[in-house]
DNA sequence: TCCTTTTACTGAACACTGTTCATTATATTT
DNA sequence: AAATATAATGAACAGTGTTCAGTAAAAGGA
């Protein structure tokens, strides 16, 4: 019979209204405002039921930042598709940081929470959309290199200067560090040192 | 009569013991392990009393927060003590790194953590331990300019391009992010981001 | 249709968290 | 010794993640 099919089916669609519920939350109340007794109030199922559908709350920030990832390459589709390698790092980087700036509770949870690793090291799963993310930086890093013809840097080393570069100007916009140091405009500011940073690996 | 005195005397004792007893409570459980009840019952008092001491807990951790940069100021001493601007930076780095890398919590609680900026705000505090050490970096990279005579960086912006650096690479490696990406030794991969870092910015 | 088995769900509890406040205990002063 | 001022607390409020025995509902078989 086909009521075996029909249940699975239920039971994926309960799975996703769950996830649906717990980023509706996160949008509204933030990461800390995110509580397993919240969703299962708004889905009007008790706590205990959510815990049929997932391990743990480390479960469902991993499936939050897998939503956040998927939301981050909306963000950087332009940017992927130019041409250029030095202008794509360049857009690569604007786009990251409007991306982090914009929509602080999924930055935190794919890059500085403890849960969704946690999770994964649990599952022993990768961090497949994070290395994904890392390796296409690398490679543009490694067509910039070769067109530029940039002898001493390395490809790998160079993607993650950049790459640590923004994150920390995106951690201290977040937690309000840079405006305490740089009174500026934040924008303006992260601008020019996304600008500043590149000029100084593209000049020779 | 001096038994005023005695009292003031006995209650920054107090006031001395909870936020000591933090400390240790931060060392060997973390930030996430330090809670009030832990502090009160250690020190053998109720909760409450620790709210006649302090107005929340974002008060405590603001103080440890101050203890943190007095540990970091160990850490940077040396570098702080360099008489070229350029090895000045270098040593610079490499402290904070070290620092960051070695002391989670503390560095957490100082760069990434909303409560004790919540508490400045209330306060109407300045971050005055973050901007001595931004304007120290920021002296820094000024006579470095002079004396290499870099003339297309400002030092306002290569401050902050060096900081966001080192902030992005401590939180990526302390929160398990650097080694899923760079399989390589952390420091060895850190140390050559931050020499390349630097190489950039002093080739002309 | 009735009965058994399987699946789905929940109430209540456990062990925590920060914070407040009326009440009690202690110490000081008159 | 009594009155006052200070210090400390018990208990409660409103939360948190998580577990598990027990119940309700649906499915399958006779």
């Amino acid at each position: 019979m086909g009521s075996s099919e029909r249940k699975e089916r239920e039971k994926a669609e309960l799975k996703e209204q769950i996830l649906h519920t717990a980023k509706k939350i996160l949008l509204k109340s933030g990461k800390n405002g995110l509580s397993i007794r919240k969703i299962a109030n708004e889905i009007e199922y008790s706590p205990a039921t959510i815990y049929l559908y997932f391990k743990d709350k480390d479960e469902i920030l991993h499936e939050l930042m897998e939503m956040g990832f998927m939301l981050k390459n909306k963000y950087m589709a332009h940017a992927y598709a130019e041409k250029d390698p030095a202008q794509r790092l360049y857009e690569i980087g604007k786009a990251y940081v409007s991306f982090g700036i914009q929509n602080k509770d999924w930055y935190d949870i794919m890059f500085n929470s403890d849960e969704p690793m946690q999770h994964m090291a649990k599952c022993r799963e990768d961090w497949d959309q994070g290395m994904a993310m890392f390796n296409f930086l690398t490679m543009t890093c490694k067509e910039a290199i070769q067109k530029y013809d940039l002898t001493t840097i390395d490809e790998n080393v160079m993607a993650l200067q950049l790459w640590s570069s923004v994150h920390g100007l995106v951690n201290l916009a977040l937690t309000n560090r840079l405006d305490i140091v740089e009174h500026a405009d934040k924008h303006e500011i992260i601008e020019k040192v996304l600008s500043s940073m590149l000029h100084c690996i593209f000049k020779k």
